[in-house]
DNA sequence: TTGTAAGCGTTATCAG
DNA sequence: CTGATAACGCTTACAA
């Protein structure tokens, strides 16, 4: 790695002459800064970004810290963070919690000693179930922090959600009254976070307030939960819709409906929640909840790059990223 | 953010002496280690990482390059990559190249000035195509580099690799010998980079070592591809087996042969490429070659670290991960 | 046992 | 127009 100080001897002039060269300062004579941008190009010269962190006190580096990757919505979300992160001349290094709390703690202190300007995390589950929330106090003191998707109520920060309740209760509406379906299964595997009590809410409400009943199977993938769907309609045949609240429960009811030799949308209609492949492995075309990760991701980094620019401490704000029920071939036609 | 300077004057003791007693040396009396260590817990002083790595001018934080996170290949190996980082004290930037040449070589030349001691990638389709691969060349004079799946032959450094042509080839062969089969169709929709050459060419080969014929479709997403593989399914009703080489078209190719109502796996097999959700959204669980993406990310940071722990310059090596072939429900039993 | 000082590579202030 | 110097926060010879 060639430094300032190298050129500065090769060039027989001071460091700071190099410099300011390089940074075209109006201090330096066009003759040396030719002479100088010359040789740092022919030696390919780059600032040292540590030496300049150390100098600002800023990394225009951005922790995420994420459940999973493997989970395609937070893909999702890391490419739109990733794009409007770059948009800002910012990087992100990326910590994966694993859903485990001492990871996700480990991963912000490591991280708060300065190597980022600030973060952006969808918590764990366990931090979840758990609710340790102390790292989140500490580290929000020193860098802005930005949550998504899995919040904390009790943070103080800025935060991005999805109106998860609302979603599942329009869908859950949808079923019933475009469609007249009357006995609608939800299916959920996500119980247990705050995300998947909302959505469960939003069906319950929606359910009830046309006084039917409520049919929820709860999976786990230890079980075999294709046997379980299949099982749960050869015993309740009256079942005539089905939403699944997660991303890939949809497209199994859709197989053990159809593996039943039940018409689909004919007979039951399915509504899943989409990711970026559903619609590519599903037979008829999955109808899904689109909770638009990409966008959520830009709006997190959005909010987190502006609140790092402004010196002026705003309030925080919760922002509601709204899903998109897309009608596809497992809903009747609109 | 409190530094050894703050400590230092609060406790009237020299920096330096604050610096040896937070690590624990020889050299301080325990008297005072202990009213070190303790303002320092207090105040939750953490050493600054910048600062540590200008100084030591090692950053502990690889950098990672890949094309997508969004295709569940890549989003795997990244899981493993984090996984061995984070045992062996590592942090990782993520670039997303987004296939394009340009996006890769700016994050190269970003990541380059000191942000990161090495680098692992996965080279741009677009980097592949035009085979513009300077920044590759300069870099890696620089900083080390560990090239997985979409690799560089000009490239001189550590590689790790699947074992493409084989994989195919045998899966091939396991359809024709085993299953009995004698027309089998390929789809592929990534035929443009090299490691989707290489599994055509397996294809070919084994088939035309058995003297029978090739039936290629190229797939690009822009089109309908299920319509287009139904159509060819029923103008060629003596296809009776079909091999996906990507993660998406051997579910789409299920879902098209079981619409013509053909049975799976007794009028034709399928095998696709799998990943992570591939049984669970499939219906009879699709056979899958896999291609072991954690294991990779796994081994690529592992060359890494070693490479970076290891003073003397080793010679660079290409490794071949074996992907394997797992049989599910869209092949007969063997 | 503790303190002083130099240095990592930059930038910025101030003198020359 | 150019150069010396200090500073960012830390580590580490070397002195005391």
């Amino acid at each position: 790695m060639v430094t300032l100080k190298e050129l500065a001897k090769l060039l027989n002039v001071s460091v700071s002459t190099v410099s300011k060269a390089l940074s075209d300062s109006s201090e330096i004579g066009e003759a040396t800064k030719k002479r100088v941008t010359e040789l740092a190009n022919e030696l390919n010269y780059k600032p040292n970004r540590i030496a300049q962190q150390l100098k600002s006190s800023e990394t225009k580096v951005i922790g995420v810290v994420v459940p999973s990757l493997m989970n395609p919505f937070f893909a999702e979300v890391v490419h739109g963070i990733e794009t409007t992160l770059g948009n800002n001349n910012y990087d992100m290094t990326i910590c994966i919690s694993n859903e485990s709390l001492e990871k996700e703690q480990r991963s912000f202190y490591l991280l708060s000693s300065g190597s980022v300007d600030g973060f952006i995390v969808a918590v764990a589950r366990e931090t979840q179930i758990k609710y340790d929330i102390k790292h989140f106090e500490t580290i929000s003191k020193n860098a802005p922090i930005v949550m998504f998707d899995r919040v904390l109520n009790d943070i103080d920060c800025n935060k991005v959600v999805v109106d998860d309740f609302n979603t599942v209760f329009e869908a859950t509406r949808y079923l019933i009254q475009k469609e007249n379906r009357k006995h609608i299964l939800l299916i959920s595997n996500i119980e247990e976070l705050s995300v998947g009590k909302h959505r469960v809410n939003g069906y319950k409400k929606a359910v009830e307030e046309h006084n039917l009943k409520t049919n929820i199977i709860k999976l786990d993938r230890e079980e075999s939960p294709d046997e379980l769907i299949k099982n749960y309609l050869q015993a309740h045949q009256e079942i005539d819709a089905i939403i699944s609240i997660d991303h890939i429960t949809g497209i199994m009811a859709l197989n053990s409906v159809k593996a039943l030799s039940k018409n689909v949308p004919e007979d039951i209609s399915i509504i899943g929640f989409g990711y970026v492949d559903s619609e590519y492995v599903s037979s008829p075309k999955l109808s899904v909840i689109n909770q638009k990760g990409f966008q959520i991701g830009q709006l997190a980094s959005q909010i987190l790059v502006d609140t790092l620019a402004s010196a002026e401490k705003v309030n925080f704000k919760t922002e509601m990223i709204k899903s998109e029920l897309e009608l596809n071939e497992t809903t009747k036609k609109a």
